[in-house]
DNA sequence: ACCTCCCTGGCC
DNA sequence: GGCCAGGGAGGT
């Protein structure tokens, strides 16, 4: 699913395909895609005419920069996907929103479940929007350690949910934080504030390792094929996953049988030997 | 801090 | 026919 990879992968095809380029025609075909809107026609409006000056990411955010002061907010929430395509190219079974750019190139939001959305939104509501509230994104700005440790302090909920609340920290989702754990010798229901400072620090030093080769493989699409790069190929991270999805195989550093629970709604995956 | 809901393809 | 996957929003 689409997760901090993910997402970069995406913003890395799209950004020189569009970076600088009109949009000059928009379709919500899926009107709850524009559901932060009190109507679905004003994202069209607001976007239509006006040109992508630059494409940024924030955790799992697209944010696009357009003239005007426009912010263009992408989310592909849990099945979406960017499809970079022409103008007239044989569409994809949910192809839920269209952005066209110069009468051309097509930015298609394809999302079975319709768990993304797509807004647009003016200077005065971005501070009051989610993405104002999003932690330190955890590629571009993970904290040092002792700035870590400081947030933890004092934390009761278990690791494994600080690392998914994006408030905390932006970009890691159900894998890439099993992922991370286990690299870094965690058990996921560790209480935040238990961790030593040698825990911290190895958490802190297994973020970028671990979101760096998902990006490396173009992300983790798995077997469903929902998440793919924008020109339709898979990326391949899946098969190296050390323990998200492998209940009861063999854990990849230590041979053990990975173990897996049920922690605040979420299937969780880790190595019972590796990670204390 | 925690729970429920949203949504649909794929699988049992 | 029913359950499962889960990111984020909203409620308690």
């Amino acid at each position: 699913m689409p997760e901090l990879p993910e997402v970069e992968a995406t913003r890395r095809h799209v950004a020189p395909a569009v970076t600088g380029r009109v949009i000059d025609a928009v379709e919500v075909r899926r009107p709850r895609m524009a559901r932060r809107h009190a109507r679905p026609g004003d994202f069209a409006d607001r976007v239509t005419g006006r040109t992508l000056e630059r494409l940024d990411r924030h955790g799992k955010f697209l944010l696009g920069r357009l003239s005007g002061d426009v912010t263009w907010v992408t989310h592909l929430g849990m099945s979406g996907r960017v499809s970079l395509a022409g103008k007239g190219d044989p569409e994809a079974p949910h192809t839920n929103v269209v952005v066209r750019f110069g009468g051309a190139t097509e930015f298609r939001l394809v999302d079975p479940r319709t768990f993304g959305f797509v807004a647009a939104l003016l200077p005065d509501e971005v501070a009051g929007d989610s993405i104002s509230l999003l932690g330190p994104d955890a590629l571009d700005a993970l904290p040092r350690t002792p700035a870590l440790a400081a947030r933890l302090a004092g934390r009761t909920a278990p690791i494994k949910a600080l690392l998914l609340d994006q408030r905390f920290l932006a970009g890691l989702g159900n894998i890439y934080a099993d992922e991370v754990l286990h690299r870094a010798g965690i058990l996921p229901s560790r209480p935040g504030g238990s961790l030593d400072g040698g825990e911290v620090a190895a958490l802190r030093r297994s973020i970028r390792p671990v979101l760096d080769a998902g990006l490396r493989h173009g992300g983790t699409s798995l077997d469903d094929l929902a998440y793919l790069l924008p020109d339709g190929r898979a990326g391949d991270y899946l098969s190296r996953l050390r323990v998200y999805g492998r209940e009861d195989r063999p854990c990849r550093r230590c041979g053990t049988p990975v173990r897996r629970a049920v922690l605040r709604q979420r299937s969780t995956f880790w190595c019972p030997e590796c990670q204390t």
